[in-house]
DNA sequence: ATGACGCTGTCACGTCCTTGTCATCCGTGC
DNA sequence: GCACGGATGACAAGGACGTGACAGCGTCAT
């Protein structure tokens, strides 16, 4: 079946990748960068519900369209409570299947606070996350207000200005070097353990995070 | 927002009318030959309670989902009380809207809300069922808004104010601790006879369930 | 009526972390 | 060597959070 779906979406010019367990699936979806997913709900090992769920709290929130035999009710719910945004019952016709896709790729997936992501450093708004790489590093409010602010603009060179405007509530007139504070115990934190340098100084002029 | 509404769901190949008041809907509805109708609680005149209830008497039977802009526990029981079939709470996602509308429309049936899953937690909002596992949790109406909030944005860091503004009726001065204190009682009743550590507190910004 | 009881929100207090400042040290350009 | 901008360790003050106690309120059975 996943074989046929994809002869078919790669004959209308689609390029889509087969898994064929929900493990794989997690795999595949959480390094290639996926637009939409077809997810059976009938698979080896964990079903397509927990696959799912597990994809979500994978960071994964492509959409998804469950694909299920039965018709039952308590499977329709299951599927949207794990996550799926879609449900279509087999069998169906593949031009189904397609306007479906199409539907749920134009509304560009959940509307959810996008994880900002530079280089191998990621941050998400809505969990509060900070990862390098695959380990998590624990921030508290100002380091992370800080680092996000430098995440919104990779590259650019932000003044101590910008950086208290941004991260700080209140702008600061007096000459305090809180940001120079801030930014060291930032790079002991998101830089030395792991042998980085993303935080660079600007002689003279500010601080940037390299991209 | 109901003409933002229609523009979506157009936009998705739909057709949607629009109706301001409660009679206006009730006057639609009986002449045209409706799908399902979105039906937001609050409305000039009549409310959205009564405007459901009234539906069914005039012998609408299509599938109601109200909008609520709390998330207030007496708001969702009248809803569904009154006839409605699923309710959803503002702000949401249209996303969700529409998959939940899909939902609605796929089944002919008149089915409740679903129940919210995060691990092995669970949470029935018709039936104002907690449960740990297999084994219950009685929770008051305070602690069972505040973590049906959770658990409608699992892994998400919310603040207090988010938190206030969704669980409780009124907004309260940010001065109060009561979040504080309601955190820490259903930590007592959800996690620590489980040892479990579900309720994070993520310094400066609020809590968050783990998924 | 009355008392018991549970729920709710407030408060005070203790603990621990965070925060911003300061003094001092370091490297670079003159 | 010297001046300057930046880095860093130490630290005090304040803030954020957790918790127990408590009063007001409504409910319910007696």
């Amino acid at each position: 079946m996943a074989t046929l779906i994809r002869r078919g979406l790669v004959h209308e010019g689609l390029s889509a990748d087969v898994a064929t367990t929900g493990e794989e699936a997690i795999d595949a979806a959480a390094d290639a960068d996926v637009d939409v997913i077809v997810l059976d709900v009938m698979l080896p090992g964990i079903d397509g519900f927990e696959t799912c769920r597990r994809l979500r709290s994978a960071g994964v929130w492509a959409p998804v369209l469950m694909l299920s035999a039965r018709d039952a009710v308590e499977d329709r719910v299951a599927g949207l409570d794990a996550g799926g945004d879609d449900y279509l019952v087999k069998p169906f016709a593949f031009t189904e299947l397609l306007a479906r896709l199409r539907a749920l790729t134009r509304r560009g997936g959940n509307d959810r606070a996008a994880p900002l992501c530079v280089g191998d450093l990621r941050l998400d708004p809505a969990t509060r996350e900070v990862m390098r790489g695959s380990i998590p590093v624990i921030l508290s409010a100002t380091e992370f207000a800080l680092l996000e602010t430098f995440m919104r603009r990779p590259g650019e060179v932000l003044s101590r200005l910008h950086l208290l405007d941004n991260a700080w509530d209140v702008a600061y007139e007096n000459r305090s070097n809180v940001v120079d504070v801030y930014v060291g115990r930032l790079r002991r934190k998101i830089d030395e353990p792991f042998g980085r340098c993303s935080l660079e100084t600007v002689r003279g002029a500010g601080y940037r995070l390299r991209p």
